[in-house]
DNA sequence: CGCTTCCATGTAAACGATTACATGCTGTAG
DNA sequence: CTACAGCATGTAATCGTTTACATGGAAGCG
């Protein structure tokens, strides 16, 4: 473990004072072109990289965005955080990257554990904007933040996400159209997270504005999806009216409840429908491909950066955005009564219905 | 944005020297117990959290461990990254995670990131591990490190990962019970990785062992799989001696290739049997379900904090552990001629020839 | 009682950068 | 010729901690 070089090194080693090399390492402040060959020549030289402990703590910036996400693991928030970091890297930000595991404690400790690092802003998805103590805190500092996935209904300061009613709502309409009557969903709980609830509550809207109402609601665990076995083994077991289409909160929650189906005996599309929602890459990858909303996980990321960092220099009053989704056709949503005008094997034939 | 209380406001506040302070926050050095609580409480009133820049530019550690991972959507490496961080919370760490994008001057840009922000040890997964700058910058350095999933030939100074090559050769092995003789690989192209090297030459072995030859050999760009479904086609228009069995270098390409197969007509596992390598999540949410190998992701994240941290201390000498695999009977993989001694509607039955 | 020890606390010097201010030099206008 | 502007560079204070060393009082021991 050889000791790092320092600015000092540098300084002595071609000559010059601190003050000279800081200028030419930061470019700012007057400096003879020769003199800045010389001193880039030292740095090469002896291979120095300034300290960002140092500058973080002589200057208030430490070109370091805080990350907050719920889980690394879940494809969507991998996703995001991905966008968000090549992002940052594009200009010259660093993300620090913290999971909270759907945790609200850790949340508030992951919170003050960036602040602690000095971290020049927050990027976080937190379970409900609503009833944050992260989000508490982090207004109550006036500290800069963007939320990411939530849509906050009260007043933040930025926040980027997909307008989760209005798309359940879509879905709602979809499945309708394909002349389904008796329909289910099956969702992470909803005392978990604002997105549950808001996709929850835009897919009964949606079903009652066509006069139908749900027909069955079954809330999971949503990180392991225990329960769901159970749930849909009772369901099926009182033959009769039972759903024949179901929408699914999240894609992973989807393709568990087809693997599911499967097992019990019941073909999809053929004889039950699945939508779900996130349009991850492991929905694309299996035929029929799974029908769901895609979001634009990677664009919340970087549009997050973005917003974050205007609110950082001051150049917008910008509070938030709503990015599009896109409603992908697979091949898990079909007809109610399955007839030879719906062709199950093709996964990725359009709707002819809309 | 208010200005962050500092230690001198605590000492202050309650009377004392910063140096008291100091000392009840690190709880080093005597201090009387009646103090001890007047200081925390001062803490508690006015909220103060020490400034880990302040900490990291006196005290050489930040307590914070630098991790570099070649993809955050991988869920192999999001597993990887999940485990790591539990363990670096549970130990007082914070994990400063980037990702390489599979790119070896990012891997190298990405090290002399964190070695700027003063980490006291990286945890990273290399490209090859015996080709890569960013390692050969580290061991010049002589800095603390831990590689995990690479499993290098040369001495390091520390690695967590599987055993590539035999679990390849494990695969061809039960590949071959199933009476496949004309069996093909697809794979990442080698010159990316060195576990896709190992698994190629694992496999190759294996079925060498058994005087069998491999009848296709499948590259693919590992990212986005491009060309697969090209590859695929030519491989299938020729009709006659084309594999009835594939084993593809990890789950992802495994799960695309079931789709293409399908897509193609194939059924998986009647027509085609098809191994994945990694045992990720997606695998098992299908029916039937991948059949894999297993790698212990979580475990590698935490065992190599561990063993990191075990080299910061000099507490041990080690340098080096392979963890265990599993191999995962999925439904994917079933008898050559499948009879119906075979049944491929049950996705976990266990395979009885083993 | 006087001396040593030990405990609790304070003082001040680092750590490695940034930056306001000081300095000295050159060139040019009056 | 003087003076002042302006450029290139140096000096030193500062950011918030940690920590070696200093200090002062209480207790123990002969």
């Amino acid at each position: 473990m050889v000791k790092p070089v320092t600015i000092k090194d540098i300084a002595q080693h071609c000559g010059l004072s601190v003050a000279t090399v800081s200028r030419v390492v930061n470019n700012k402040g007057a400096v003879r072109a020769e003199t800045v060959e010389k001193v880039e020549a030292s740095i090469k030289a002896l291979g120095y990289r300034p300290s960002m402990a140092a500058r973080a703590l002589k200057s208030a910036s430490s070109m370091t965005l805080g990350v907050i996400i719920p889980s690394l693991t879940n494809p969507v928030f991998a996703e995001t955080a991905a966008g968000l970091q090549q992002r940052a890297r594009e200009l010259g930000y660093t993300p620090l990257i913290l999971s909270s595991d759907y945790d609200d404690a850790l949340e508030l400790s992951a919170v003050e554990n960036l602040l602690a690092y000095q971290v020049d802003g927050i990027l976080l998805t937190v379970n409900d904007a609503a009833a944050s103590a992260a989000l508490q805190r982090l207004d109550e500092a006036g500290f800069p933040y963007c939320l990411m996935h939530n849509v906050p209904r009260h007043r933040v300061a930025g926040y980027i996400g997909v307008d989760n009613f209005r798309a359940a709502a879509e879905v709602a309409e979809r499945i309708l159209a394909q002349g389904h009557t008796r329909i289910g969903m099956i969702s992470g709980e909803f005392i978990r997270t604002d997105r549950a609830r808001d996709r929850h509550a835009g897919f009964l809207a949606g079903l009652k504005y066509a006069g139908v109402e749900l027909a069955q609601l079954v809330q999971v665990d949503p990180v392991n999806a225990t329960g769901l076995q159970q749930a849909l083994t009772a369901v099926y077991e009182q033959s009769g009216e039972s759903p024949t289409a179901w929408f699914c909160s999240n894609d992973l929650l989807a393709l568990a409840a087809i693997a599911q189906l499967e097992r019990m005996g019941k073909q999809v599309p053929e004889n039950i429908s699945i939508v779900g929602f996130d349009g991850i890459q492991a929905g694309a990858l299996r035929a029929p491909a799974l029908t769901s909303i895609r979001t634009p996980n990677l664009d919340i990321g970087s549009a997050a950066v973005d917003l974050l960092l205007a609110q950082l220099n001051e150049t917008s009053a910008d509070t938030g955005r709503k990015l599009g989704y896109e409603l992908v056709t697979g091949g898990t949503l079909a007809a109610v009564a399955a007839g030879p005008s719906t062709d199950p094997e093709s996964g990725n034939t359009p709707d002819p219905h809309l």
